[in-house]
DNA sequence: GAAACTATACAGTCCAGATGGTATAGTTTC
DNA sequence: GAAACTATACCATCTGGACTGTATAGTTTC
């Protein structure tokens, strides 16, 4: 009866494990006892650790792209709107759910092959907001600097406070909006 | 009669691992092999992985510093000169050093805790950053975009090709020095 | 100035415990 | 009755790191 089904829960718990320890944490017993499912029942859904962490990886990368792309579709405003979505999607996923870019971490960990799917979502992102009716490298600067948010929180490096985060969001926003002067 | 110390070659041959394998990979037999040194003999610097790794976090911890620092007292503008330190810094270790940030990682993995002396060394930046005589948000912009490009580089996530790459670092130079309009 | 000793910088071996993975037998849910 | 598990035992391999051994450069003692 598995209201949430255990497989979402082993994935929750892996990545849990990797945000709360580092992946060297990662071990099939771990993620078993943390999930609250036996070993044998991890294996039935990922047949090694391996396949577990490229589930991570698929995971998160499933969340990000209905996050962004579902952003572009709602929307109004066609100009910038790739490079909104990005800055939107990834500012939300960093104060809400952490855990979630564990998976890249454990990829990097375990076998870096394993980061192909979300690099080619990615570059895809990259090419639209180079594409987005801004001035390509003003949107990059903007797709990069989220990205460098995100590093912080990851790693704990130079965090910002929360007025200042709040502000720089506010900023990267207003320049995904076309500009009159120059 | 160590000409470059075995230390050094054992740092380097850590970095390497991480950077080309993945940290699970950091093995202390693997990394004594690829630096050509004795399991004893890397013990005999290193007390254990954990020493490794701190000492990893350290040497990147002293590049950056030295890197960052020095380049602010080069400056013979006063305005901006922590900002253009930071970019310059992290835009040239994204090239040269790509296995530097594999002590971040490495301790990402291991014990996150051994992060700190980075976390510290760049909340100063930080500090520094906010305080440069530029508009604050903006300054911390640029900061996170520098970031940002060493995070793709890391993980290889929507790379930009060299002309990009080019144009980002030129324009967020410019905008290190202040502007005469608003 | 030679012998005795110390410190440093490694080499190489060994082992207890952890880990990924297999296997198997039984149970619950739909 | 098949899918989705639980529970547990087991194994081969790997890993950290303790331990012992050794070469050499420098220091002290007489």
């Amino acid at each position: 009866m598995p209201r949430v089904s255990k497989r979402q829960k082993l994935l929750e718990a892996a990545a849990l494990i990797v945000h709360n320890q580092g992946i060297d944490a990662l071990t099939l017993d771990a993620v078993a006892k943390q999930a609250e499912v036996s070993k044998g029942g991890l294996l039935y859904h990922f047949e090694s650790k391996e396949a577990l962490v490229k589930g991570l990886v698929q995971h998160m990368d499933n969340i990000y792209r209905e996050n962004v792309e579902g952003s572009t579709k709602e929307d109004s405003e066609e100009t910038g709107k790739w490079t909104r979505a990005f800055v939107n999607t990834m500012y939300k996923q960093s104060l809400e759910n952490k855990e979630i870019s564990a998976g890249m971490l454990a990829a990097q960990g375990i076998n870096p092959d394993l980061l192909k799917p979300l690099q080619e979502t990615y570059d895809h992102w990259q090419e639209q907001i180079q594409q987005d009716g801004l001035d390509d490298v003003q949107a990059t600067i903007l797709r990069l600097a989220v990205d460098g948010l995100w590093l912080s929180e990851i790693f704990g490096l130079g965090t910002l406070d929360q007025e200042m985060r709040k502000r720089v969001l506010e900023t990267l926003l207003e320049q995904t909006h076309p500009k009159e002067k120059s």
